[in-house]
DNA sequence: AGCACGCCGACT
DNA sequence: GTCGGCGTGCTC
């Protein structure tokens, strides 16, 4: 099996649609690029002079342009009577027709989250795709297959490997004879990694190809480099969206071509065509970086899954804190649930201390920072040359600016949101559209010169450590410091180095990044995400301070020292008796009941259908006719709809948001009235001036 | 979404 | 007299 076969299974199909003798030009469904908003949703019908294979690129008439489409099998529709067709523009027919089961995948995915098939085909194929002819198209294809056919250089010996725990060893003894997907909950620290790539290598050896998402480009190069590592001389390519487009489409032309056997991605990588594929990993599966937040709002994970079980090929989910969709997946038994619990080394999982700060006293003069034993653990580590790391999720100086005498406070004029302080550059920045302004000296409203900053960033906690940490090297990482090309391994290379003592930042510390020489973690106030109003709040908090507790002790030798501290005002909350024991299970069996009582997901499904419009009243009323025509429509029962409500942050950028909730024991249920009844709310457009946009959120991550 | 066509105010 | 404002409507 190789990559070519795809033009002999397409030339095969053209031949035999051309013996059908049929004369003269015949009728083609095409998947056009044509918006949701269109109403042009579905295939549109042209004619070819020859017979062009399913999943044929090509350009087609659209009204006065030309548009991208790719030919698209017609399923039992007609071709569209009393039209006069118009004939396929250029076709490209340098790439290799785009196989069955990967237009099987987009018509899926399109259907599932409620988008045009056009729209989401052309959406996951490379930028670079609509911009070459297709001379320019043959021209890469060739070179492609021909440094392929090159003999290599001399390939370096792979090295050795370690010896498999027994975990790991179980783990992927499992995998090889695996009949689901396979979800497998280890500690960080357990070696995912090692089972990862011993996967890959089994499906490397049976000749096949191993697709491998992540959730952040930021932890790309490091497993990159590890897979590099093991299988020298295999052709190992990345796909996220800080490529190059050049470079994207060359990562993307070498999977579709079969030439490349690792294909290492986001969740947009999700869409490459992989004739061998053989193995599908998804690292950190809780990761929501997984779920596309804009257009077609699709969830990587979930189709990854569905896409190894459409090719028959095993799935590995990992996570150390899984999502509770695939937790109560795996206790239903539809997924294989594999655990690894020990870390290799035979490391322990850092003590955690939850500090109760409602009982400490109010210093004599200003804020409590850090509870005084939390400071005393921050001198031991200095004292021992031990680096610790400080999480606040919040990145500059203050969240809001407040002017004592008048009670102004630094709004955005174009959000419903506070505007952030940053002290750095002295600016008042608003974190949702972007915009930008040095900090009024006096208050804008009053004259008063004493505005003051109400509540910590990263900026503020940085400062104020550098009083209590007199000589401590104070390094901060979050969106901020690492802005630049290259500053995040900067900053990050700086840590190795031994060059900081004290790093403080955002969740990004929390991710991935083996720190070594960190014996102590602390959150420092993440008291907002227990009671927050997104209802997956304790579910991420729970996630992420798994995560950064997993950065402290991954060296065996200090394990033993290595301590998670936690400042709260509400020490009993079950979230941190669950932490404390380090009990995933319980955590997620408490959480699980919560949402069975709420109706909220993995319990229900969910669907959110938001409108946007500059006045609030004419996004709500639209959503009003919706929920008339959902109401009245027959398509079918048992799905709830909600009133329309704003979001958390309602304006942004001078847009109001308003959005609607669907909920329904039955995702089938949902699926049904989705179907049915988006169509019809186009008809409803032309009555509201002034709506904007509106789309659907099929599996919202928040509501 | 584009990109037209179409019918009303300030410019060379 | 025209350039251009964006309202409305269509694209197999």
């Amino acid at each position: 099996m190789d990559g070519r076969q795809t033009r002999p299974a397409g030339a095969a199909a053209a031949r035999r649609a051309g013996g059908r003798r049929v004369t003269g030009p015949q009728a083609l469904a095409v998947a056009v690029e044509t918006p949701q908003h269109s109403a042009v949703g579905g295939l549109l019908d042209y004619t070819s002079e020859r017979p062009l294979a399913p999943g044929t690129l090509l350009r087609v008439p659209l009204g006065r342009r030309e548009v991208p489409g790719i030919v698209w099998d017609r399923g039992p529709a007609p071709p569209a009577a009393g039209l006069e067709l118009r004939p396929v523009g250029t076709v490209l027919s340098a790439l290799p027709p785009l196989p069955a089961d990967w237009r099987a995948l987009v018509d899926f995915a399109a259907a599932y989250y409620q988008r045009g098939v056009g729209e989401l085909a052309l959406a996951v194929l490379p930028p670079e795709l609509r911009k070459l002819d297709d001379t320019q198209l043959a021209r890469r294809v060739a070179r492609l297959q021909r440094e392929a056919a090159a003999p290599s250089a001399a390939v370096p010996a792979p090295p050795a490997r370690p010896v498999l725990s027994a975990e790991q060893a179980a783990a992927l003894e499992i995998v090889s004879r695996a009949d689901r997907p396979l979800l497998l909950h280890g500690v960080t620290g357990s070696g995912k990694t090692e089972v990862y790539l011993r996967a890959a290598e089994q499906a490397l050896a049976a000749g096949r190809q191993a697709l491998v998402l992540v959730p952040e480009i930021n932890l790309t190069p490091q497993l990159q480099a590890r897979f590099a590592e093991r299988f020298p001389g295999r052709v190992l390519v990345s796909l996220h969206s800080a490529l190059t487009p050049a470079q994207r489409l060359r990562h993307w032309l070498l999977a579709h071509l079969g030439l490349a056997d690792l294909v290492l991605g986001t969740r947009l990588a999700v869409f490459t065509p992989l004739p061998r594929l053989g193995l599908v990993v998804v690292d950190e599966e809780h990761d929501p970086s997984f779920k596309q937040q804009e257009g077609a709002r699709y969830s990587a994970r979930d189709l990854a899954v569905w896409r190894a079980a459409q090719r028959g090929v095993p799935v590995l989910l990992g996570s150390a804190t899984p999502s509770l969709e695939s937790w109560q997946r795996a206790l239903q038994g539809r997924y294989r649930r594999v655990e690894m619990a020990e870390r290799i080394g035979g490391g322990a999982m850092p003590r955690v201390r939850i500090v109760d700060m409602s009982v400490l006293p109010r210093p004599a003069q200003g804020e409590r920072v850090l509870a005084p034993a939390l400071l005393d653990a921050l001198h031991g580590r200095l004292a021992r040359g031990e680096q610790s790391l400080l999480l606040l999720n919040r990145r500059g100086y203050a969240p809001v600016l407040h002017c004592a005498a008048c009670g102004w406070k630094s709004g955005c004029p174009h959000c419903s949101a506070w505007r952030v302080f940053h002290k750095g550059d002295r600016t008042l920045r608003c974190h949702h559209c972007g915009l930008t302004e040095r900090v009024p000296r006096a208050c804008p409203d009053c004259g008063n010169l004493d505005i003051a900053p109400i509540g910590r960033g990263t900026e503020k906690l940085q400062e104020q450590l550098a009083a209590l940490l007199p000589g401590a090297r104070i390094a901060r990482l979050d969106a901020d410091t690492t802005r630049g090309a290259g500053m995040l391994e900067q900053q990050l290379g700086a840590v190795h180095a031994g060059e900081v003592d004290v790093l403080v930042g955002t969740q990004m510390l929390a991710k991935g990044h083996d720190f070594r020489r960190v014996t102590l973690v602390a959150a420092v106030n993440p008291d907002a995400a227990l009671f927050s109003s997104d209802f997956r709040g304790p579910e991420r908090l729970f996630a992420l301070l798994m995560q950064a507790a997993g950065r402290a002790g991954r060296d065996a030798a200090q394990a033993a020292a290595s301590e998670m501290w936690v400042q709260t005002h509400h020490p009993r909350h079950p979230l941190f008796a669950a932490l404390r024991a380090h009990d995933y299970p319980a955590f997620a069996a408490a959480q699980l009941e919560e949402r069975r009582q709420a109706g909220l997901p993995p319990c229900a499904a969910l669907a959110l259908l938001r409108a946007e419009a500059r006045d609030a009243a004419v996004a709500t009323a639209f959503l009003h006719d919706a929920a008339a025509l959902a109401a009245g429509g027959d398509f079918g029962g048992g799905v709830t709809v909600y009133p329309p409500v704003p979001p958390p942050v309602s304006k942004v950028a001078d847009v109001e948001r308003v959005q609607m909730l669907l909920e329904s024991p039955s995702r089938r249920a949902l699926q049904a009235l989705l179907a049915g009844w988006l169509p019809a709310l186009h008809g409803l457009r032309a009555k509201h001036k002034g709506l904007l946009r509106w789309a659907v959120d099929v599996d919202p991550l928040a509501i």
